[in-house]
DNA sequence: GTCTATAAAGCGATAGAC
DNA sequence: GTCTATCGCTTTATAGAC
Protein backbone atom coordinates (compact mmCIF):
# COMPACT_ATOMS: atom_id res chain seq x y z
CA UNK A 1 0.00 0.00 0.00
CA UNK A 2 1.59 3.29 -1.24
CA UNK A 3 1.01 6.78 0.68
CA UNK A 4 -1.09 7.51 -1.82
CA UNK A 5 -2.08 11.49 -1.54
CA UNK A 6 -4.46 13.51 -4.34
CA UNK A 7 -1.38 15.65 -6.05
CA UNK A 8 -4.30 18.32 -7.11
CA UNK A 9 -5.46 18.94 -4.00
CA UNK A 10 -1.89 19.71 -2.02
CA UNK A 11 -1.19 21.83 -4.73
CA UNK A 12 -4.39 23.59 -5.28
CA UNK A 13 -4.00 24.22 -1.13
CA UNK A 14 -0.62 25.88 -1.69
CA UNK A 15 -1.46 27.74 -4.58
CA UNK A 16 -4.42 29.18 -1.66
CA UNK A 17 -1.60 30.21 0.48
CA UNK A 18 0.88 31.54 -1.94
CA UNK A 19 -1.64 33.85 -3.16
CA UNK A 20 -2.03 36.22 -0.17
CA UNK A 21 2.45 36.40 0.34
CA UNK A 22 2.24 38.07 -3.40
CA UNK A 23 -0.80 40.17 -2.96
CA UNK A 24 1.27 41.94 -0.05
CA UNK A 25 4.32 41.68 -2.11
CA UNK A 26 2.29 43.35 -5.04
CA UNK A 27 1.23 45.87 -2.25
CA UNK A 28 4.42 46.96 -0.89
CA UNK A 29 6.49 47.14 -4.50
CA UNK A 30 4.00 47.72 -7.18
CA UNK A 31 3.42 45.88 -9.96
CA UNK A 32 6.42 46.55 -11.83
CA UNK A 33 8.37 47.10 -8.57
CA UNK A 34 7.66 44.25 -7.27
CA UNK A 35 10.69 41.66 -8.89
CA UNK A 36 10.80 38.11 -8.96
CA UNK A 37 13.83 37.97 -6.74
CA UNK A 38 11.67 39.75 -3.93
CA UNK A 39 8.51 37.40 -4.76
CA UNK A 40 11.12 34.61 -4.39
CA UNK A 41 12.18 35.94 -1.14
CA UNK A 42 8.33 36.99 0.27
CA UNK A 43 7.57 33.15 -0.32
CA UNK A 44 10.79 30.98 -0.09
CA UNK A 45 10.02 29.54 -3.36
CA UNK A 46 12.70 29.74 -6.20
CA UNK A 47 12.04 31.22 -9.79
CA UNK A 48 11.53 27.88 -11.09
CA UNK A 49 9.04 26.93 -8.32
CA UNK A 50 7.49 30.13 -9.16
CA UNK A 51 6.81 29.19 -12.99
CA UNK A 52 5.89 26.27 -12.01
CA UNK A 53 2.69 27.42 -9.97
CA UNK A 54 2.27 30.41 -12.65
CA UNK A 55 3.53 29.17 -16.12
CA UNK A 56 2.26 33.09 -17.53
CA UNK A 57 4.50 34.72 -15.28
CA UNK A 58 3.96 37.76 -13.10
CA UNK A 59 1.07 38.53 -14.94
CA UNK A 60 -0.67 35.21 -14.36
CA UNK A 61 0.58 36.14 -10.59
CA UNK A 62 -0.85 39.72 -10.13
CA UNK A 63 -4.19 38.14 -12.23
CA UNK A 64 -4.65 35.58 -9.60
CA UNK A 65 -4.63 37.93 -6.93
CA UNK A 66 -6.54 40.55 -8.23
CA UNK A 67 -8.94 37.81 -8.84
CA UNK A 68 -8.68 36.59 -5.04
CA UNK A 69 -9.09 39.98 -3.84
CA UNK A 70 -12.32 40.29 -6.29
CA UNK A 71 -13.69 37.06 -4.59
CA UNK A 72 -12.93 38.50 -1.44
CA UNK A 73 -15.24 41.32 -1.67
CA UNK A 74 -17.92 39.53 -3.79
CA UNK A 75 -18.46 37.06 -0.99
CA UNK A 76 -17.67 39.34 2.34
CA UNK A 77 -18.94 42.92 0.70
CA UNK A 78 -20.92 42.83 -2.36
CA UNK A 79 -23.32 40.21 -1.85
CA UNK A 80 -24.16 41.38 1.55
CA UNK A 81 -25.03 44.85 -0.20
CA UNK A 82 -27.15 43.02 -2.35
CA UNK A 83 -29.02 40.93 0.47
CA UNK A 84 -32.47 42.37 0.36
CA UNK A 85 -32.55 41.51 4.09
CA UNK A 86 -31.40 44.28 5.62
CA UNK A 87 -29.22 46.86 3.90
CA UNK A 88 -28.91 49.53 6.63
CA UNK A 89 -26.66 46.81 8.64
CA UNK A 90 -25.26 45.30 4.87
CA UNK A 91 -23.60 48.57 4.54
CA UNK A 92 -22.74 49.47 8.22
CA UNK A 93 -21.21 45.44 7.25
CA UNK A 94 -19.24 47.25 4.38
CA UNK A 95 -17.73 49.82 6.49
CA UNK A 96 -16.34 47.62 9.18
CA UNK A 97 -15.36 44.83 7.02
CA UNK A 98 -13.79 47.61 4.94
CA UNK A 99 -11.66 49.06 7.96
CA UNK A 100 -10.65 45.72 8.71
CA UNK A 101 -9.67 44.80 5.51
CA UNK A 102 -7.30 47.93 4.53
CA UNK A 103 -6.18 47.50 8.60
CA UNK A 104 -7.75 50.81 9.38
CA UNK A 105 -5.46 52.32 7.07
CA UNK A 106 -2.62 50.93 6.80
CA UNK A 107 -2.88 48.65 4.14
CA UNK A 108 -3.23 50.09 0.87
CA UNK A 109 -5.61 49.11 -2.13
CA UNK A 110 -4.09 46.54 -4.52
CA UNK A 111 -6.68 47.64 -6.93
CA UNK A 112 -6.13 51.33 -6.94
CA UNK A 113 -2.34 50.57 -7.22
CA UNK A 114 -2.18 49.41 -10.34
CA UNK A 115 -4.83 51.63 -11.61
CA UNK A 116 -2.86 54.38 -11.35
CA UNK A 117 0.25 52.36 -12.14
CA UNK A 118 1.50 51.68 -15.60
CA UNK A 119 0.32 48.16 -15.56
CA UNK A 120 -2.99 49.60 -15.74
CA UNK A 121 -4.11 48.75 -19.17
CA UNK A 122 -2.60 45.27 -19.05
CA UNK A 123 -5.55 44.49 -16.35
CA UNK A 124 -8.28 47.31 -16.94
CA UNK A 125 -10.86 44.74 -17.00
CA UNK A 126 -10.25 43.35 -13.79
CA UNK A 127 -9.90 47.01 -12.09
CA UNK A 128 -12.88 48.67 -13.46
CA UNK A 129 -14.95 45.59 -12.80
CA UNK A 130 -14.15 46.06 -9.37
CA UNK A 131 -15.01 49.08 -8.77
CA UNK A 132 -17.88 49.12 -10.94
CA UNK A 133 -19.77 45.88 -8.93
CA UNK A 134 -18.67 47.87 -6.05
CA UNK A 135 -20.31 51.09 -6.78
CA UNK A 136 -23.51 48.91 -8.30
CA UNK A 137 -23.81 46.82 -5.26
CA UNK A 138 -23.60 49.73 -2.76
CA UNK A 139 -26.08 51.41 -4.89
CA UNK A 140 -28.49 48.81 -4.70
CA UNK A 141 -28.83 48.73 -0.95
CA UNK A 142 -28.60 52.11 -0.90
CA UNK A 143 -31.90 52.29 -2.86
CA UNK A 144 -33.38 50.04 -0.94
CA UNK A 145 -32.90 52.23 2.10
CA UNK A 146 -35.39 54.55 -0.28
CA UNK A 147 -32.81 56.81 -1.68
CA UNK A 148 -33.97 57.32 -5.61
CA UNK A 149 -31.85 55.87 -8.15
CA UNK A 150 -29.70 58.50 -9.23
CA UNK A 151 -28.87 59.52 -5.86
CA UNK A 152 -28.27 56.04 -4.98
CA UNK A 153 -25.52 55.86 -7.62
CA UNK A 154 -23.91 59.10 -7.10
CA UNK A 155 -23.59 58.55 -3.46
CA UNK A 156 -22.06 55.15 -4.00
CA UNK A 157 -19.49 56.28 -6.26
CA UNK A 158 -18.67 58.72 -3.48
CA UNK A 159 -18.14 56.20 -0.81
CA UNK A 160 -16.20 54.19 -3.13
CA UNK A 161 -13.88 57.17 -4.49
CA UNK A 162 -13.86 58.58 -0.47
CA UNK A 163 -12.58 54.78 0.48
CA UNK A 164 -9.72 55.02 -2.26
CA UNK A 165 -9.02 58.98 -1.55
CA UNK A 166 -8.35 58.04 1.94
CA UNK A 167 -5.98 55.35 1.20
CA UNK A 168 -3.99 57.29 -0.99
CA UNK A 169 -3.62 60.28 1.76
CA UNK A 170 -3.48 58.12 4.69
CA UNK A 171 -0.61 56.63 2.92
CA UNK A 172 0.86 60.12 1.55
CA UNK A 173 0.79 61.77 4.88
CA UNK A 174 1.79 58.43 6.70
CA UNK A 175 -1.05 58.83 8.78
CA UNK A 176 -3.44 55.96 9.01
CA UNK A 177 -5.91 58.04 10.72
CA UNK A 178 -7.12 60.33 7.73
CA UNK A 179 -8.59 56.49 6.70
CA UNK A 180 -10.59 55.89 10.40
CA UNK A 181 -11.86 59.43 10.04
CA UNK A 182 -12.89 59.47 6.19
CA UNK A 183 -14.95 55.94 7.21
CA UNK A 184 -16.46 57.62 9.97
CA UNK A 185 -17.68 60.73 7.76
CA UNK A 186 -18.75 58.26 5.18
CA UNK A 187 -21.02 56.47 7.21
CA UNK A 188 -22.52 60.14 8.31
CA UNK A 189 -23.26 61.07 4.36
CA UNK A 190 -23.98 57.52 3.28
CA UNK A 191 -26.99 57.08 5.97
CA UNK A 192 -28.26 60.60 5.56
CA UNK A 193 -31.70 61.71 4.35
CA UNK B 1 32.72 91.99 -30.22
CA UNK B 2 31.93 88.59 -29.81
CA UNK B 3 28.12 87.19 -29.54
CA UNK B 4 28.19 86.55 -25.83
CA UNK B 5 25.44 85.49 -24.50
CA UNK B 6 24.57 84.25 -21.00
CA UNK B 7 24.81 80.55 -20.36
CA UNK B 8 22.86 80.28 -17.74
CA UNK B 9 20.04 81.81 -18.34
CA UNK B 10 19.69 80.04 -21.74
CA UNK B 11 20.64 76.77 -19.39
CA UNK B 12 17.33 77.60 -17.37
CA UNK B 13 14.78 78.55 -20.02
CA UNK B 14 15.75 75.02 -21.32
CA UNK B 15 15.46 73.24 -17.70
CA UNK B 16 11.87 75.02 -17.57
CA UNK B 17 10.65 73.62 -20.76
CA UNK B 18 12.03 70.54 -19.99
CA UNK B 19 10.31 69.99 -16.54
CA UNK B 20 6.89 69.42 -17.83
CA UNK B 21 7.66 66.75 -20.53
CA UNK B 22 8.94 64.71 -18.34
CA UNK B 23 6.36 65.09 -15.39
CA UNK B 24 3.67 64.11 -18.22
CA UNK B 25 6.69 61.00 -18.52
CA UNK B 26 6.41 60.22 -14.83
CA UNK B 27 2.27 60.78 -14.88
CA UNK B 28 1.70 58.31 -17.90
CA UNK B 29 3.99 55.56 -16.47
CA UNK B 30 5.05 55.77 -13.05
CA UNK B 31 8.41 56.57 -11.20
CA UNK B 32 9.82 52.87 -11.91
CA UNK B 33 7.65 52.98 -15.64
CA UNK B 34 9.16 56.28 -16.84
CA UNK B 35 12.62 54.61 -18.30
CA UNK B 36 15.31 56.66 -18.94
CA UNK B 37 14.38 55.47 -22.74
CA UNK B 38 11.11 56.79 -22.58
CA UNK B 39 12.48 60.20 -21.06
CA UNK B 40 14.91 60.23 -24.23
CA UNK B 41 11.78 59.97 -26.60
CA UNK B 42 9.67 62.31 -24.71
CA UNK B 43 12.30 64.98 -24.53
CA UNK B 44 14.15 64.44 -28.10
CA UNK B 45 17.08 64.50 -25.88
CA UNK B 46 19.96 61.92 -25.44
CA UNK B 47 20.80 59.96 -22.38
CA UNK B 48 24.37 61.97 -22.03
CA UNK B 49 21.86 65.46 -22.54
CA UNK B 50 19.71 64.65 -19.93
CA UNK B 51 22.20 63.66 -17.48
CA UNK B 52 24.41 66.94 -17.98
CA UNK B 53 21.03 68.89 -17.01
CA UNK B 54 20.37 66.63 -14.10
CA UNK B 55 23.57 65.30 -12.93
CA UNK B 56 21.80 62.90 -9.77
CA UNK B 57 19.82 61.05 -12.59
CA UNK B 58 16.24 59.88 -12.37
CA UNK B 59 15.64 60.82 -8.99
CA UNK B 60 16.80 64.44 -9.27
CA UNK B 61 14.78 64.72 -12.61
CA UNK B 62 11.67 63.60 -10.16
CA UNK B 63 12.75 65.84 -6.98
CA UNK B 64 12.75 68.86 -9.57
CA UNK B 65 9.01 67.96 -11.39
CA UNK B 66 7.61 67.72 -7.84
CA UNK B 67 9.04 70.61 -6.84
CA UNK B 68 7.63 72.65 -9.69
CA UNK B 69 3.96 71.27 -9.23
CA UNK B 70 4.18 72.35 -5.68
CA UNK B 71 4.84 75.62 -6.59
CA UNK B 72 2.28 75.81 -9.37
CA UNK B 73 0.18 75.01 -6.41
CA UNK B 74 1.24 76.89 -3.90
CA UNK B 75 0.96 79.99 -6.14
CA UNK B 76 -2.17 79.23 -7.89
CA UNK B 77 -4.65 77.43 -4.67
CA UNK B 78 -2.74 77.81 -1.57
CA UNK B 79 -1.77 81.13 -1.49
CA UNK B 80 -4.93 82.57 -2.61
CA UNK B 81 -6.85 80.07 -0.14
CA UNK B 82 -4.55 81.64 2.44
CA UNK B 83 -5.41 85.59 1.29
CA UNK B 84 -8.15 86.64 3.47
CA UNK B 85 -9.98 89.17 1.37
CA UNK B 86 -12.33 87.17 -0.17
CA UNK B 87 -12.34 83.10 1.14
CA UNK B 88 -15.28 81.81 -0.69
CA UNK B 89 -14.14 83.22 -3.84
CA UNK B 90 -10.30 81.28 -3.14
CA UNK B 91 -12.56 78.58 -2.32
CA UNK B 92 -14.54 78.08 -5.80
CA UNK B 93 -11.16 79.15 -8.20
CA UNK B 94 -9.48 76.49 -6.25
CA UNK B 95 -11.96 74.03 -7.27
CA UNK B 96 -11.89 75.27 -10.84
CA UNK B 97 -8.33 75.13 -11.02
CA UNK B 98 -8.37 71.85 -9.88
CA UNK B 99 -10.45 70.90 -12.78
CA UNK B 100 -8.38 72.58 -15.58
CA UNK B 101 -5.09 71.47 -13.56
CA UNK B 102 -6.02 67.56 -13.86
CA UNK B 103 -8.16 67.97 -17.79
CA UNK B 104 -11.39 67.87 -16.14
CA UNK B 105 -9.94 64.33 -14.84
CA UNK B 106 -8.23 62.96 -17.45
CA UNK B 107 -4.37 63.74 -16.07
CA UNK B 108 -3.47 61.90 -12.70
CA UNK B 109 -1.62 63.31 -9.64
CA UNK B 110 1.94 62.44 -10.21
CA UNK B 111 2.11 63.11 -5.94
CA UNK B 112 -0.63 60.37 -5.61
CA UNK B 113 0.95 58.48 -8.14
CA UNK B 114 4.65 58.59 -6.08
CA UNK B 115 2.60 57.96 -2.96
CA UNK B 116 1.12 54.95 -3.77
CA UNK B 117 4.50 53.38 -5.66
CA UNK B 118 7.63 51.93 -4.72
CA UNK B 119 9.33 55.40 -4.77
CA UNK B 120 7.27 56.49 -1.33
CA UNK B 121 9.89 56.40 1.08
CA UNK B 122 12.41 58.60 -1.11
CA UNK B 123 10.11 60.88 -1.79
CA UNK B 124 8.41 60.74 1.68
CA UNK B 125 8.88 64.55 2.90
CA UNK B 126 7.71 66.04 -0.52
CA UNK B 127 5.07 64.24 -0.86
CA UNK B 128 3.43 64.95 2.53
CA UNK B 129 4.37 68.29 2.48
CA UNK B 130 2.47 68.64 -0.46
CA UNK B 131 -0.75 67.54 0.58
CA UNK B 132 -0.07 69.22 4.17
CA UNK B 133 -0.20 72.23 2.85
CA UNK B 134 -3.17 71.96 0.60
CA UNK B 135 -5.29 70.71 3.65
CA UNK B 136 -3.90 73.50 5.83
CA UNK B 137 -4.37 76.70 3.28
CA UNK B 138 -7.91 74.67 2.32
CA UNK B 139 -8.43 75.20 6.46
CA UNK B 140 -7.68 78.32 6.78
CA UNK B 141 -10.19 79.41 4.27
CA UNK B 142 -12.75 77.33 5.45
CA UNK B 143 -12.42 79.17 9.01
CA UNK B 144 -12.41 82.67 7.48
CA UNK B 145 -15.84 81.65 6.14
CA UNK B 146 -17.25 80.93 10.04
CA UNK B 147 -16.50 77.26 10.61
CA UNK B 148 -14.91 76.37 13.97
CA UNK B 149 -11.59 75.35 13.57
CA UNK B 150 -11.83 71.83 14.20
CA UNK B 151 -14.79 71.10 11.03
CA UNK B 152 -12.66 73.11 8.93
CA UNK B 153 -9.33 70.57 9.41
CA UNK B 154 -11.17 67.84 9.12
CA UNK B 155 -13.15 69.58 5.77
CA UNK B 156 -10.53 70.54 4.22
CA UNK B 157 -9.12 66.92 4.69
CA UNK B 158 -12.13 65.47 3.16
CA UNK B 159 -11.49 67.68 0.05
CA UNK B 160 -8.07 66.41 -0.66
CA UNK B 161 -9.08 62.98 0.14
CA UNK B 162 -12.21 63.01 -2.32
CA UNK B 163 -9.96 64.97 -5.14
CA UNK B 164 -7.10 62.38 -4.81
CA UNK B 165 -10.12 59.36 -4.99
CA UNK B 166 -12.10 61.04 -7.90
CA UNK B 167 -8.59 60.69 -10.00
CA UNK B 168 -8.00 57.39 -9.16
CA UNK B 169 -11.52 55.58 -9.96
CA UNK B 170 -11.77 58.27 -12.96
CA UNK B 171 -8.52 56.24 -13.94
CA UNK B 172 -9.61 52.91 -12.91
CA UNK B 173 -13.59 53.36 -14.73
CA UNK B 174 -11.98 54.91 -17.94
CA UNK B 175 -14.33 57.71 -17.14
CA UNK B 176 -13.49 61.16 -16.83
CA UNK B 177 -16.92 62.30 -15.83
CA UNK B 178 -16.50 60.49 -12.62
CA UNK B 179 -13.94 63.95 -11.35
CA UNK B 180 -16.04 66.25 -12.72
CA UNK B 181 -19.60 64.82 -10.30
CA UNK B 182 -17.06 64.74 -7.22
CA UNK B 183 -15.81 67.95 -7.28
CA UNK B 184 -19.72 68.89 -8.11
CA UNK B 185 -20.49 67.57 -4.94
CA UNK B 186 -17.54 68.82 -3.02
CA UNK B 187 -18.71 72.60 -3.82
CA UNK B 188 -21.69 71.38 -1.95
CA UNK B 189 -20.22 69.86 1.00
CA UNK B 190 -17.52 72.24 1.19
CA UNK B 191 -19.66 75.44 1.17
CA UNK B 192 -22.34 73.83 3.88
CA UNK B 193 -23.25 75.57 6.67
C1' DG C 1 25.86 70.88 -25.03
C1' DT C 2 24.81 66.70 -27.56
C1' DC C 3 25.88 62.53 -29.13
C1' DT C 4 27.43 57.23 -29.35
C1' DA C 5 29.44 53.50 -27.09
C1' DT C 6 29.74 50.90 -23.28
C1' DA C 7 29.87 49.33 -18.62
C1' DA C 8 27.65 46.92 -14.74
C1' DA C 9 23.66 45.35 -12.76
C1' DG C 10 18.96 43.68 -12.65
C1' DC C 11 15.07 42.06 -15.06
C1' DG C 12 11.67 38.23 -16.69
C1' DA C 13 11.83 33.92 -18.43
C1' DT C 14 13.69 29.19 -19.76
C1' DA C 15 16.29 24.74 -19.55
C1' DG C 16 17.50 20.92 -17.45
C1' DA C 17 19.50 18.33 -13.43
C1' DC C 18 17.75 16.10 -9.48
C1' DG D 1 8.12 20.00 -7.40
C1' DT D 2 12.32 22.51 -6.49
C1' DC D 3 16.54 23.91 -7.56
C1' DT D 4 20.77 26.22 -10.16
C1' DA D 5 22.54 28.05 -14.21
C1' DT D 6 21.94 30.72 -17.88
C1' DC D 7 19.92 33.31 -21.82
C1' DG D 8 18.59 37.64 -23.83
C1' DC D 9 17.08 41.93 -22.91
C1' DT D 10 16.54 46.35 -20.49
C1' DT D 11 17.87 49.25 -17.00
C1' DT D 12 20.68 53.28 -14.92
C1' DA D 13 24.74 55.48 -15.32
C1' DT D 14 29.38 56.78 -17.15
C1' DA D 15 33.14 57.92 -20.57
C1' DG D 16 34.70 60.25 -24.12
C1' DA D 17 34.41 61.92 -29.07
C1' DC D 18 32.79 65.95 -31.39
Amino acid sequence: MKTLRPPAAKATTDRAALLPLLGEVFRAHGYEGASLALISAATGLGKGSLYHFFPGGKKQMAEEVLAEIDGWFEANIFAPLRDPSDPRAAIAAMLSGVDSYFRSGHRVCLVGVIALGHARDEFAAPVNDYFARWQDALAVALRRCGLPAATARRRAEDAVLSIQGALVLARARNDAAVFTRALSDLKTRLMAA
